[in-house]
DNA sequence: CCAGACGTTGTT
DNA sequence: GTCTGG
DNA sequence: CCAGACGTTGTT
DNA sequence: GTCTGG
């Protein structure tokens, strides 16, 4: 899951009100922002496997608006052949295995990040076809992800490749409606922070202990669940697909009213 | 010992 | 050429 | 994004 | 770097 996202400027700007309390280290942050994304192409979708770079906010520097590629590299990569491979395979990583896995668990003790973003996509399926629907939260905020990141390749001659990853966890009812695979088969869905846990999420201190939390997945009603047109193309595209309403999710539409 | 993996989702 | 999988 | 498949028969 | 599989 969580393979697809939108990241525009005007949510990645609305986020700078949350990272500060105070209105000269707002103003601060926003031109920090406006300078990261003056030449940053707004992305209404964008497939992970492009490595897109994401607007995050680091546990080292939280107040600090960074911008990692999507699919984290760990430092232990010895070739930019293989730097390419995990890249692919880390797009996400289990929150309930982040402590073990090779490739994640230096940064789940202290690379953590919130991934910045304003919707998320995934399919729901009828028989033969599928169709595309987008995630986004109901207040009109944008979501702030759970996220784990590396730098790669610090060496004199290349810039070091930053990557990041989505921590995903169970899905909530809604979600596993729209992501219709039933029986056996689990669904998951990003792990999606309040302001609370953000801050948990990015205290330095924190142990496993304390992160579990985070991982509950985000309540049905946090979420808007949209079928919209899908993209032609895998490219990355500039404009977020349209919603659309087709007579064949009417049972699903009422199904996710009803939760 | 040493080469090879190191990951996720969904099987509609 | 077009679809799928990672 | 882009590499890889794209299919059938018949079973040491 | 560290673990797994043959």
């Amino acid at each position: 899951m969580c393979y697809s996202v939108s990241s525009l400027t005007k949510a990645r700007l609305d986020y700078a009100r949350h990272r500060a309390d105070d209105s000269a280290l707002i103003a601060a942050l926003e031109k920090e922002l406006e300078e990261l994304l003056r030449n940053e192409p707004p992305l209404g979708w964008v497939n992970g496997f492009a490595h897109p770079r994401l607007l995050v906010f680091t546990q080292k520097e939280p107040l600090m608006p960074r911008l990692f590629r999507w699919g984290l590299v760990p430092p232990w990569v010895r070739d930019r052949e293989q730097a390419s491979q995990l890249a692919k395979q880390t797009l996400n990583a289990r929150s309930e295995s982040l402590w073990e896995k090779p490739s994640f668990r230096e940064s789940a003790k202290g690379q953590r990040c919130l991934i910045i973003v304003d919707g998320f996509f995934e399919y729901h399926h009828q028989g033969k076809t599928k169709f595309l629907h987008r995630m986004s939260r109901t207040d009109e905020e944008p979501l702030c992800l759970a996220g784990l990141y590396a730098v790669w390749g610090a060496t004199p001659t290349g810039i070091p490749y930053h990557g990041c990853s989505i921590v995903t966890t169970q899905a909530n009812p809604a979600m596993a409606l729209v992501h219709n695979q039933s029986k056996s088969g689990e669904s998951r869905m990003p792990v999606i922070l309040d302001s609370n846990q953000q801050r948990v999420w990015l205290a330095p201190d924190a142990d496993p202990a304390d992160l579990q939390p985070c991982f509950r997945p985000a309540p049905v009603e946090t979420l808007r669940y949209e079928a919209v047109q899908a993209p032609h193309s895998s490219a990355p595209s500039h404009d977020t697909p349209p919603v659309i309403q087709p007579p064949e999710l009417w049972i699903l539409r009422q199904e996710i009213t009803l939760l």
